[in-house]
RNA sequence: GGUCGCGUAGCUCAGCUGGAUAGAGCAUCUGCCUUCUAAGCAGACGGUCACAGGUUCGAAUCCUGUCGCGAUCACCA
């Protein structure tokens, strides 16, 4: 039991005492900072049952915990806040029991339960991924992290819009203007390729529509009869045919697209247990319709569409079958939904994706639950914001995207000017130092796009860059690099890990274990909320702590208390470990030296 | 126009299951390296929590309205 719910139990214990009242439950949080004492509880929630002068009360309740606990050693009451100073030895007590869990926070797997599944990344294959997908991955990695560490199965999955309009334009435009190139004989990566020739055949849609409509033809119509847009509709024609040649260079392009992404995904340190191509469930669902007009969820129009009525929900009557009975993308995500919950051992979903298609899963979630599918009441959106830049939204067009691997490159190269300027890692082969910087630079990246609460726009300055100091990844990364210093000198041992309980703490230490406390339940609480913006921020506020006791308390590698000094290591011990082990649900790495 | 989301310090963001005097970082300014790593610590400066009502012992937090910004409302994906 941990020390707040002894303190819960205790403080009902004292109420039924006391007055009588058996309390449902009892609000305690954390002391403001400058406040006397280490919890605080609430007592203006009980005046509801308990009818009297709070300030009284609060006294009442806090001399009984006195008398009848070990944990109290000292209370202060103002107002209706009753300050509780914890005991030295019930902290010790309490720091003794999370050093002896290996694997703090994080929940075995319950194997024989459901799993999630965790669908993140998603990209179209005419062009290479962007800061926006870098936001979507670094999500949506976390989040299947932190559902993990809370005991379910997570299985993590992408769907690759790998056929459509867009990726014939690219093959369109390569087979024109290509002259056979290809990433070996340009040296370029094969998604970058691709992307090239998707701007080259926007630049040649874009001359043909001003030659027509200097022809005399409306803008509306030169955009519809541009030989270009002509030929690359007809390219996808042929490919639902299953046109050989149309096939065979649609699987060439797609795979220099895929080798691409591999890099890329790992370099950001992403990765997936299970993949789905838009190629093989852009036709599913429509087996669904027909089952869902049999159940009167859906209706058929005279000219054959199908629509779903949803006007009653306060939304809007959505189309989910063509006339031409050809699926829309909803009746796609509906198939592959039910495709899912078939293929793998789950029970809910969480769909990374951006919140201009919040009104699309609402729809989706609300069509799924009408079918009458139990698993549709565990559908979750993780709904995140645009990435802005200073200059506005990204736009392919004028230029303004951020490539994802030249932003990582960036990153990384900061982080080898920053180190090469303070000359840390001067004793470092030149791979260890390479390495270093990745770990450094992407850190920061990472820890830039986590922190923020997911469903908020956040902006982006490239000129900026991303922080290396302050509230930042890098700090984070040197404050466990600095443990792991003083735990190499002082020669820790890590075999023996218990403290002694008749210590004279200081606030500094206390604070530290508070933090420590807290980390199961930040990660309960972020797995709650689909929040990696929770965690990120508990990290930084525990090596804050760290960081302040560390330089308030005198040298511990010089103590000469042994007591002291051995409680004191394992303090710093812990905290590396809790700060490893969160940063790792972050997909964040952190060093050993920097 | 309907619906949804957001609006907190000069900037970037926490806090939002209601609690005490609203917190960090950056920027600006003060101190602290004869080193357990200064990518750090200690401090100063900086706020009408968009605005107006309401609920409550108590509201940045919940409710209503207004304003501003964004997204969305295709037989597109």
């Amino acid at each position: 039991m941990t020390l707040i719910q002894q303190l819960e139990q205790k403080t009902k214990e004292a109420v039924q005492s006391l007055f009588s009242v058996t309390l449902e439950d009892v609000e305690i949080t954390l002391t403001r900072k400058d406040q006397k004492g280490d919890f605080t509880i609430m007592v203006f929630p009980m005046l509801r049952h308990i009818k009297g002068n709070p300030a009284v009360i609060g006294e009442q309740i806090g001399a009984y915990l006195q008398e009848h606990t070990t944990l109290v050693s000292e209370i202060e009451v103002i107002k209706g806040f009753l300050n509780i100073s914890l005991a030295d030895n019930a902290l010790l007590e309490d720091f003794n029991l999370i050093l002896a869990q290996a694997d703090y926070g994080i929940q075995k797997i319950k194997e024989d339960l459901p799993g999630v599944m965790v669908e993140y990344s998603s990209p179209n294959t005419n062009k290479p991924l962007h800061l926006g997908h870098i936001r979507n991955n670094l999500l949506g990695y976390a989040v299947a992290n932190i559902i993990q560490a809370t005991g379910r199965k997570v299985n993590k999955t992408q769907i690759i819009n790998d056929r459509g309009i867009h990726i014939c334009k690219s093959m369109w435009a390569w087979k024109e203007f290509g002259d056979g190139e290809t990433p070996e004989t340009s040296g370029l990566k094969g998604d970058k390729l691709v992307g090239n020739y998707y701007v080259r055949f926007d630049q040649e849609y874009k001359k043909e529509i001003a030659a027509l409509v200097a022809d005399g033809k409306t803008e509306e119509q030169a955009k519809k009869q541009a030989p270009s847009l002509i030929a690359a509709q007809q390219m996808l024609q042929r490919w639902e045919k299953g046109d050989p040649e149309v096939v065979s260079l649609w699987e060439k392009m797609n795979q220099w697209v895929y080798d691409g992404f591999d890099v890329t995904y790992k370099n950001l340190g992403v990765d997936f247990d299970s993949l789905y191509y838009e190629s093989n469930t852009y036709l599913l669902g429509k087996d669904v319709v027909q089952h869902g007009l049999d159940k009167g969820v859906f209706e058929k129009d005279p000219d054959g569409s199908v629509w779903i009525d949803l006007t009653d929900d306060g939304l809007d009557r959505k189309l989910v079958l063509r006339s031409d009975g050809t699926a829309v993308y909803m009746t796609q995500d509906i198939g592959t939904a039910i495709q899912r919950v078939k293929d793998h051992d789950i029970d809910a979903m969480v769909y990374t994706v951006g919140n201009e298609q919040d009104y699309h899963f609402k729809v989706l979630f609300l069509i799924l639950k009408k079918l009458g599918f139990e698993w549709a009441a565990n559908l979750y959106h993780l709904s995140y914001g645009m990435v802005e830049l200073p200059s506005g939204k990204m736009k392919s067009r004028e230029g303004t995207v951020v490539d994802a691997d030249d932003l990582m490159q960036e990153m990384t190269d900061t982080a080898r000017q920053i180190a090469d300027e303070q000359g840390k890692l001067d004793g470092l082969s030149e791979s260890q130092k390479e390495s270093l910087y990745n770990m450094i630079g992407l850190g920061a990246l990472k820890y830039f796009m986590l922190k923020v609460d997911p469903k908020k726009s956040m902006m982006f300055d490239p000129e900026e860059s991303v922080d290396f100091q302050g509230n930042t990844g890098p700090f984070i990364q040197y404050t466990h690099a600095r443990i792991k210093s003083i735990l190499d000198k002082a020669g820790f041992d890590h075999q023996n890990l218990t403290a002694a309980t008749d210590l004279s703490l200081t606030e500094k230490d206390t604070a530290v274990i508070k933090s420590l406390q807290q980390y199961p339940e930040v990660i309960q609480n972020a797995a709650d909320k689909y929040s990696p913006a929770l965690l990120a921020n508990y990290i930084y506020e525990l090596v804050k702590e760290f960081n302040s006791f560390y330089q308030n308390v005198p040298k511990i590698v010089e103590e000469t208390d042994q007591d002291l000094k051995q409680f004191r290591l394992m303090l710093a011990y812990k905290t590396a470990l809790v700060v490893k082990s969160a940063c790792g649900l972050l997909g964040i790495e952190v060093p050993e030296q920097m």
